[in-house]
DNA sequence: AACGCGGGGAA
DNA sequence: TTCCCAGCGTT
């Protein structure tokens, strides 16, 4: 189909269909760029909210600048992807020290931040900026390769080139965000990856999916995840209402995020098992839940609680020591960021 | 180039 | 169950 057609059809299209958004319509780069780092590999009805309390918490770059890394993280908490709040912080701090509080107007500029890479460059250029920089993104993939019949592989990390070239070949210079916002919100809510509305399709005459009747085969994707089972073993160190936690570290999951001290195994084994690890001197063992089942896209985490109250305050200090904890209050608890997993078990047995 | 990184919703 | 979401950084 001739790109022109296209273009005009799509920017139509968008006339009316368009989504409704908090971030739409306004010209501030931060709110943009804010918006855009919350919906990276995030549908708009779960990065809403998050977007909403993050403008409330810190209405501009320099408010984020000065919050703290943990309270960044607490307030992301639940959106998985955490190395995404740890960049938006990090981005904000530079965007302050290196740019005096002013995002960079260009694609290239942009690329040099914290977390921000060709998408997101591509978007706030666009829509901050009015630059002619086309966004790929997996609505992007999607239409294109099924209008145009573009069969490139998107596993692979060079095929967001050759969309970035044919999408780059289209976008307007007079609506580069237009173009943008039509097209992502075309892919999310017309061209949908199962049973697209092709029906009421302005491009089905001439679409290549819909012709050849590849709908489910574009766009090509070959690389399936392999997803890792954990076993999870957390023993709650308690002493007169506080609790022993730490901070994950860097090369795994949740890293930033506070949990309780892990046993880890790579095959399910006894509780008995678990606790044999300790020494219970001076310790009364609790409440033992059932296992629970974590899903995450690529592990699945199978995790056991094990409540052990303290009786010796020297006991409990020695321990924060020797396994390099830290004590809380649950009302210090409360304000830490905690994976969901923790956070939920937190919730229906000690908040 | 390959891999790791969350959580949730739709079908 | 399976798929995928306004992707990025590290190795």
């Amino acid at each position: 189909m001739q790109a022109e057609v296209f273009v005009n059809q799509l920017i139509k299209w968008h006339q009316t269909q368009k989504r409704e958004l908090p971030w739409r319509g306004i010209a501030d780069p931060y709110k943009i760029w804010l918006s855009e780092i919350i919906l990276q590999q995030t549908r708009v009805n779960q990065g809403l909210p998050y977007y909403l309390r993050f403008i409330a918490a810190y209405p501009t770059v320099q408010d984020l600048a000065n919050a703290s890394e943990a309270e960044v993280l607490r307030l992301w908490q639940g959106l998985g992807y955490y190395s995404r709040a740890r960049n938006l912080h990090a981005c904000a701090k530079m965007v302050v020290n290196e740019y005096n509080g002013s995002f960079p107007n260009n694609f290239d500029e942009l690329l040099k931040l914290k977390g921000i890479g060709r998408y997101t460059a591509a978007a706030i250029a666009s829509l901050a900026f009015n630059k002619a920089n086309a966004v790929v993104d997996g609505n992007v993939y999607r239409v294109l390769s099924r209008v145009f019949g573009i069969t490139n592989d998107i596993s692979e990390a060079k095929t967001q080139k050759v969309f970035e070239a044919k999408a780059n070949a289209m976008i307007p210079a007079d609506q580069p965000g237009d173009f943008n916002q039509a097209l992502m919100d075309f892919g999310a809510t017309h061209c949908t990856p199962k049973k697209p509305l092709c029906i009421t399709c302005p491009f089905q005459a001439e679409c290549f999916a819909f012709n050849k009747g590849m709908i489910d085969q574009l766009p090509v994707k070959t690389k399936k995840v392999k997803v890792r089972k954990r076993y999870f073993y957390y023993l709650l160190f308690e002493h007169k209402g506080k609790l022993l936690m730490k901070e994950r570290g860097p090369k795994d999951i949740w890293q930033g995020l506070n949990d309780f001290h892990l046993i880890e195994e790579k095959k399910p084994i006894a509780v008995e098992s678990v606790l044999a690890k300790v020494d219970l001197q001076g310790i009364t063992v609790g409440d033992i839940s059932e296992p629970v089942k974590h899903i995450l896209t690529h592990q699945q985490i199978f995790a056991q609680f094990i409540r052990l109250e303290v009786k010796e305050m020297n006991k409990f200090v020695a321990l924060s020591n020797d396994l390099e904890l830290k004590s809380f209050s649950l009302k210090a608890i409360h304000d830490l960021p905690k994976p969901v997993l923790v956070n939920n078990y937190l919730k229906e047995n000690l908040f």
